[in-house]
DNA sequence: ATGAAAGCGCTAACAT
DNA sequence: ATGTTAGCGCTTTCAT
């Protein structure tokens, strides 16, 4: 502790450390991060000298000093969602094992506000960003691009990534799902969709119409939700269902959470599930399966996209990994209670 | 962009946007922080350089410099549950307002854990910390003291924060969700708690057996989860309890994941609830009022809780706030079909 | 209202 | 194997 020239009281420094242990500082420094450079004996030495201090390593004079801050950002649609919360584990606990911290920021499924997010934490100079979804706006490319920062996209598929890429067919995964629904025997299926233009929604859609075209049950039908998180969202869109005459005699959501939500809500009207009308969902959430029916999902890896993408961004950061990595993720179809049951049929990997 | 002594790129400095506007590197710096010291030209030609050039401020430098991150630390047991998600977004709605970044880590619900996730995000020097829970242990509570960092612990109460509090009791929550259990009739109340030294769990645990005691209903009956944040968990303790002779007529749970487990877990077996037996969680989830029947629960302000504890912080962190500061937040007993409505019942008999 | 000098606490590069 | 020097890119303080 000392005086600056500002009169502030100041924490315990390397210099202060090296002092006490009569070493210089740069001892000091290689014992925290080459410790296998230094002498045993001054080692030790130094290591009573951090304990007697009560030293605390300073992260934001060492990103300065070596241009690396240690610090991952992880871009999502939205936080406070288990949609992702799996893929967020996932790279968590492959950040800790190689000692980086994750910094978190949510776009709420808006390119502009992407854009926003990222330009701020390329301030903290972040070594890497992993960010979910393909989509972004032309600033953001450029800014991304310019920067040099490594990025893994993910949770969706392109030919043509920013650097890296973790990747899922919305589309084959949603026109999977679709066709195990005619499979089923399913001649009028809804869809439930979103109108805002986030990507990954609209390739789904994309799927579904693409199976229905192709199996030749004329027109789509597909309903937005208000709120792609809600499962007050997937009542709403059950009850306007419910009202419609004909009736679909299935529900195919985005994803699992607006399938919750119109399950329920469908029982609580009265109407049973699957004899009444099917639902089925998309992202294989741990409730799914606890439902009562249980609820046909697509099965996504979603934790393995996470652990997949920071291993790919931190062999990148590494300089093992050469850009234009790409890695596409399989998905499984898990048919349920909700549509009737699991007659063998196929279950689809890529 | 210039070359380095090590021969590595670096990006562009605000030396470089205060050469191209023909000023010093501290006008750039005022026009990013106190623009309305700057004069307007002068100001519009930083601006413009700044454009030009593509500068990104960097926070690294700045936080060095002024000994101040613009970063706030959220210690979590766990990051990837709906529990405290819509915490965590409380404190991030409000931290984005006041241009602070967040940071999070999660414990694990282990204080050795949590000590080790504190030192090292000490390490990154964060403005404050925000901590889910007041039980620490000694090495991390003179850490937090020894440090200085303004720091708000929530979601349970003490008499003795280590700085502010915003206070939960969880002791006095679950007892009174106890006393409704037993003022709607119920007579063998099961409760399903934790074997891990989870200080809110233990509180809530204690909750129900003071209410037990008072009530004259005999022993208390505890069960333990194994996973206090899997449905599956939930699944396991009900039939556990399905299995009982005789079978309690309510279950009490931990938390809502937990009692939506048993919830659907039940119906699976066949048993009504509340008919064959009633279920009740704690949390006031989302998803709680969507289940059917609909779960009665202890709705607790969640997202206030955070967005309170981000505001206490700030408070403290800009000094117009005291150390020592506390607030509690309180809870509403939310009676639901899963314990035979919310009709107005008669007084306990004894 | 603007600028110059002197750090912030560490590490890269070089020297021994 | 250890130390010295010169920054990293800002902000604080003081001067003008």
């Amino acid at each position: 502790m000392r005086q600056k020239r500002g009169g502030r009281a100041a924490g315990v420094t390397m210099e202060d450390v090296a002092r006490v242990a009569g070493v210089s500082a740069m001892t000091v420094s290689r014992v925290l991060r080459q410790p296998t450079l230094v002498n045993a004996d001054l080692k030790a030495r130094v290591e009573a000298a951090i304990r007697e201090t009560g030293y605390i390593y300073n992260l934001v004079a060492s990103s300065l000093a070596s241009q690396r801050s240690g610090i991952i950002a992880l871009i999502l649609p939205t936080v406070a969602s288990s949609i992702f919360s799996d893929s967020v584990k996932g790279v968590s606990d492959v950040a800790r094992t190689h000692a980086v911290q994750m910094i978190m920021a949510e776009t709420n499924y808006a390119p502009a506000e992407e854009e926003k997010v990222i330009e701020a934490l390329l301030r903290r100079r972040p070594d890497g960003f992993i960010i979910v979804g393909v989509s972004h706006t032309r600033a953001t490319r450029a800014l991304l691009e310019k920067s040099g920062v490594p990025v893994v996209e993910t949770w969706d598929s392109t030919p043509t990534p920013i650097d890296s890429l973790v990747g899922l067919s919305n589309f084959d995964a949603m026109k999977a799902m679709t066709e195990a629904l005619v499979a089923q025997g399913f001649r009028r299926i809804a869809f439930v969709g979103t109108a805002t233009r986030d990507r990954r929604a609209q390739m789904r859609a994309k799927g579904y119409e693409a199976a229905i075209a192709e199996a030749g049950l004329g027109a789509p039908l597909i309903l937005n939700a208000e709120d792609l998180t809600s499962m007050d969202s997937g009542r709403v869109i059950a009850e306007r269902i419910a009202a419609m005459r004909p009736r679909p005699d299935a529900l195919l959501c985005l994803n699992d959470v607006l399938a919750a939500g119109a399950l329920l809500a469908f029982q609580r009207m009265g109407l049973t599930v699957p004899g009444d009308i099917a639902v089925a969902g998309f992202g294989g959430l741990d409730f799914s399966s606890h439902l009562s029916p249980s609820l046909t999902t697509v099965d996504i890896p979603r934790y393995e996209m996470g652990q997949k993408a920071a291993e790919m961004l931190i062999g990148r950061i590494a300089g093992t990994a050469a850009r234009g990595g790409t890695c596409e993720m399989g998905f499984r179809i898990a048919l349920r209670e909700s549509t009737g049951g699991s007659r063998p049929t196929e279950a689809k990997a890529s």
